[in-house]
DNA sequence: TTGTAAGCGTTATCAA
DNA sequence: TTGATAACGCTTACAA
């Protein structure tokens, strides 16, 4: 491939020259600017990131990290980024970390990390401290971090907000005994009962807000929260269909032998699934049981019965994503060093389809 | 971050002896070894990739380009490929190159080519010798490609035999009137009647074999090919479902009112939209029309009704793509140069699931 | 068994 | 207005 040098030799300039007239600078004659431009034109010169980055400490690359490239939401997330950072001149590169701490370190000290000038990530099996250790000053956006005393910048999920506002809308369509799909309980934790729910792994601080949004809302309500009526899943769609069929088959002195009316999953896989499980035995959707999910994926829309779901403004997270690391990317070191995280919250709507038309 | 030098200051060597070292190089003494081995933990050294590729032009990362992030199919084979790679102790970065001539050729001239060994794309809106000219000896696995005279090694599914085995199947579940949805005709074909049908964009034979995959079977079982049948439609969800909306509306001689009792689409997305589109009218499946998709996406499978499909083992296909891929990288350029691109075949199997159940 | 030195393709400093 | 030149962090002959 055509180097600078290439360049420099057809057009008999520097390659100094070149890498300048390139960048842009105006400072250069304007025959020598355009007998540049044309024989890099020519030759089909493309500058080479990995040399740029290690010489300018930049290139224009932005990394994600996700935890599966076959799930939805982070894909969802790190398309609208790769949009949003294509309008700004910037490209991405997305990198899976399959959800293991090694996955995780994989992406922060080699790959990803070493081709970009900065990164977005939702790190849960790494603590701040040792990201801050292997990335250095590299600037990162941390997805989805609650921490109280925060090391990097974030953005997160109006969670609390986003479950409030989908009981709530449960609620008003007429449902009163309500499940809660996809809490955490805390191995350790004395009972459930207590109300004291916990998420399991992790930094999965969101979890909790959802759950706190759901109960705010039964409690604005007058409803007492049934710990009963919060079920544990892990958040996958096999485990959700079996914990809706586990539902259809506890009898219930009240109508129907369903426990619930209304069942609000804490991400829209499960909402999904469970579903599925319904429809396996029997159970209508949203007659007998109406479904709200949270995210927002795009397959919400396309299930039969479709289904209502707190969607998340991807576009606006990405914005703000990247608007945070772009301002660190941008900072000079120093000054960068003393700014203290920001964290910036994604707009959300909720958005009702037909498993809470009734 | 820590460099070979830090490493090499600390353990009191030379850099040289430390990037010997730690790549694994034996005819050093124990304790240097030791000595090296430990100061790079302690300091928490990882190479940088960007240098490594730069000097020796090889850094065990594998690039992936996607025409979109969001994609069911392309993101189950880029798992696939990224858990592949993983266990050869390669590293995976996937790009999403919008399915634009713009976004290949990024990918191509740019971001992902620069940072990796080898390239696994499928490209449409580029050709072979672009490509060629700016990917340059870099190796590539063009995933789907068809051509007569390929210049470079590709994995391709069994768009034929596939295509073939699902209609044999509707056949064989009593189907008589069977559509096919999604194919392309071109804007300038004389007419759909003549049986003539071809892909409407870029690269995409492979919608052609599965085609002709689909006549094959219908003919064999002496069944004739009703021109009226086959159902353009773009490969997307609502198209095929609108799509499915229209053939609930067609009138028709025969019972129910339905001109088929079968339906093919040519890959799994549509075959979801259709069967969405038919519920919304009512129409049961299987039991009026019976489904059967292509690819073998995880969704076929949680879908309401779920989804027959000719599912593609995506792990076989990212073997066999980094077989290749791995073989040419590993093989001197000279060599590399005049060997003969390669064509493999992925397996697949028939997955039979509710839309076919009858 | 280890070290020296050149160079991969850039960018940035300094001089001309 | 342009061009040498020295890095960036690594690998790899070749010397010692």
């Amino acid at each position: 491939m055509a180097t600078l040098r290439d360049v420099a030799a057809k057009a008999g300039v520097s390659a100094s020259a070149v890498s300048y007239i390139l960048r842009g600078d105006t400072r250069f004659q304007a025959d020598t600017v355009a007998r540049v431009r044309a024989a890099a034109r020519e030759l089909g010169y493309s500058a080479n990131l990995s040399a740029r980055i290690l010489k300018a400490g930049r290139n224009g690359v932005i990394g994600v990290a996700v935890y599966a490239l076959e799930a939805a939401q982070p894909m969802r997330l790190a398309a609208a980024i790769t949009r949003e950072a294509g309008e700004r001149g910037l490209r991405v590169i997305i990198q899976e970390t399959a959800n293991s701490r090694e996955g995780e370190l994989q992406a922060l000290e080699r790959t990803t990390s070493q081709f970009c000038d900065g990164l977005i990530f939702s790190p849960a099996r790494v603590s701040a401290e040792e990201i801050r250790s292997h990335i250095g000053t590299k600037p990162m956006v941390w997805c989805e971090d609650f921490s109280d005393t925060p090391l990097f910048d974030a953005v997160v999920t109006p969670s609390f907000e986003g479950a409030r506002d989908a009981v709530r809308h449960l609620i008003a369509v007429g449902c009163r005994r309500i499940g809660i799909l996809g809490i955490g309980v805390r191995a350790d934790a004395p009972d459930k009962a207590s109300s004291v729910v916990f998420a399991k792994d992790g930094n999965s601080a969101f979890r909790t807000q959802r759950l706190r949004g759901a109960m705010a809302a039964l409690d604005e309500a007058g409803i007492a929260f049934e710990p009963d009526l919060a079920i544990d899943c892990s958040w996958d769609f096999e485990e959700a269909r079996k914990a809706a069929h586990r539902l259809a088959a506890r009898s219930c002195p009240g109508k129907g032998g369903l426990p619930i009316d209304g069942l609000f999953c804490l991400n829209d896989v499960m909402a999904i699934g469970a579903a599925r499980g319904f429809a396996d035995r029997g159970v209508r959707v949203p007659d007998d049981v109406a479904i709200i999910g949270f995210d927002g994926i795009r397959e919400t829309a396309y299930t039969s019965p479709s289904i209502s779901t707190i969607a998340i403004d991807y576009d606006d997270y990405a914005r703000k994503a990247l608007d945070l690391l772009v301002a660190r990317i941008d900072r000079p070191a120093d000054v960068n060093a003393s700014s203290a995280p920001r964290r910036l919250v994604a707009n959300y709507r909720l958005v009702q389809r037909e498993s809470t038309m009734r």
